[in-house]
DNA sequence: GATGAATGAGCCTTCATTCAT
DNA sequence: GATGAATGAAGGCTCATTCAT
């Protein structure tokens, strides 16, 4: 009927995509539930039932966006830090890959996952996402100390990696706040942080509380 | 058993306090979005208008939740860190209150304060609240440097008391989450990271990006 | 217990006309709906359960006001145009003295009877009102015409004077809306409206419809 | 009986007069505060949500049949009242036209317009309306001095054009009120009113303060 | 495949009104 | 006589979600 061929009858994947952006868009400038499903899928360029047909309900579709941006991320960070590198060198490189991705999409990830952390219906899928980071850094501390002769507990291993995580994800907040800081100078911040402890713990030194 | 005249007329400060246990009970269960004025006003066994009239709108409610909590905590963290001692102490004190203080209240603080970071409308009371903890380190870390007779660029003092209040908040989740774990010994893991590292700067170390 | 007599316990009399006032001032502000008891209350520096003993409901109390402010200005008309005076000079003092009394109550009579006009519940009481000047001015018509041998049917002595009525609220509205409007200057054009054709009915011209 | 399908997927352009429909009726009967959204819905025989998809706010869809309502009313009084007949043809055609239009919708305009002056948030769109009428009455007084070689201030025209309007409305509530009256009539006895004034005021006949 | 039309459900908020003190 | 405390009831508005075309 129309003459106009536009941009209709694209294949599924595609479509997909405009819909992830238009999502992660909506998402990271509302909040999640101030987002609405119709400005979604007005700013997608498509109908609503077509939103549910492909992606399914408002959580699934925040899930969807979650999931894509943190593969990105992780993928990011993967390519950056080869794990036959020396450990301060991977945490370094690390580091500095993940302040540039967040510094990169101010507004994708790390609102994303900010949005995440209060709302339970996603506690299950960020556990997932932190376990995952968690255990890479507890396993570089691991390894880092296995070469150095040592071993702490696993759940001192995990507690103080989730430490280090925690930090890294103020630091990502801090960065995505100012949008003038640089990324890389606030992974070189991160590094004095954690490095410096992680060196002291790898040589063996602990704190001890004072008898009391 | 009280001596209350059971549950009717109360005079409005007790009320008030009836209802913000309520309203922190369940935003903390719900999630700000999710919870309810009703449910809220059901669990402090009083009718909705008697909310609305001492405490305002719901917004206006779960800011003075916030503010109920972030003051006990920040009490609880100042009655122990009296600004006379040595720095590690001081800090070793005021990690063990807060540890404390979140264990002890596991579904009150930790879990507002995980709601509120999400939500755009509360942005402004976090940033004041974060911003006092974070200028109380890094005045802790000013003042021990001086005293070593060092200093550092005021952004890097304030980036690293983030990153420090940043592995903190984060350890306080994991606590939260983690119904059985040790108040004590959590804070203890958190002077391995946090002071372990300190004393390296207090000592003038500092880590550099390599040449690349 | 309180050293500050104050201006407690005031004879009903005074209390009700403090209450009338703020009534007054508050319905014209707002509007009937848009006005709340409790605003109404506070204004008149009382309790609210006091104005319910004293002046009954809502809608009670804003016929109360229409009632206290209508009679003051069918007190102020009817001292102006005595019975005994010919119909012109009583029609011209009349309206003088109708103006002015709007003029100098820009937001009592004029607004609260533009809010009645609109709402059900006083319809019979604001039919009562305006059936009281329809009369006079009726009254004033057919004594006139009395004195010139003349005499038309009650119904149509009725609707002009309905009519006249009707133009003397429109340019009320008109002055309430022109604050630096002059009264008297008001009340002289709506003679010219009215009286010219007034003064040619009484000389038995009248208007018929053409053939069509 | 009708062609349409039975109440089911109309298209939008229906729908929304059938809201429409509900509307003026249901504000009509109970005035602006007091009909309900439900209600009007209902009545429309549709839900809630859609009448705020096509047709927005409460005060929006007020204003919506205020326009609509007042549209037609101008039609029919542009339609009878052609521009280039004599004054007195043309007032005469414009009020007959006016009344039947009041009298054939008894509960529509006037009822509304009657709301609309009671409630602050439609001063706006109602100064617009009548200043249209006034406009329209102001320009054939105009005319037809001109005609006669004659001339007045462009205040006083308003004026009396102000009160004529007025006298007009009041007439279509009183018309309103008596459903048993012929809106013919009406319109005669408001000829009588406004010609004969008008016609003294063409002859240079002006009415003027005694001394005092 | 794609969409305009449609809704059930629920939430925040407000208000007139009345006890119990 | 006077008031702080308390509430039943209702209303506007929004949204995720689904038919019927």
């Amino acid at each position: 009927m129309s003459s106009v061929p536009a941009f209709k009858r694209l294949p599924r994947a595609v479509r997909e995509q405009q819909m992830l952006d238009a999502a992660v868009k909506v998402f990271s400038r509302r909040g999640f539930h101030a987002a609405s499903m119709d400005e979604i899928a007005e700013d997608a360029g498509i109908s609503k039932p077509m939103v549910y047909a492909y992606l399914g309900t408002k959580e699934e579709l925040f899930v969807a966006c979650l999931h894509r941006e943190g593969t990105r991320m992780m993928q990011a960070i993967a390519g950056a830090a080869a794990p036959d590198l020396p450990a301060d060198e991977r945490l370094w490189r690390g580091l500095r890959a993940f302040f540039g991705f967040v510094g990169a999409h101010r507004d994708g990830w790390a609102v994303l996952y900010r949005q995440a952390r209060g709302e339970q219906p996603f506690a299950g899928e960020l556990a997932t996402m932190r376990a995952r980071l968690v255990e890479v850094v507890a396993g570089m501390l691991d390894h880092a100390l296995r070469v150095e002769g040592r071993e702490i507990a696993a759940i001192d291993l995990e507690v103080v990696a989730y430490a280090l995580v925690g930090a890294t994800e103020s630091l990502a907040d801090w960065l995505a706040d100012h949008p003038d800081a640089d990324p890389e100078k606030t992974a070189t911040r991160m590094m004095n942080v954690a490095w410096l402890g992680a060196a002291q713990l790898l040589h063996g030194v602990t704190w001890r509380p004072p008898a009391d």
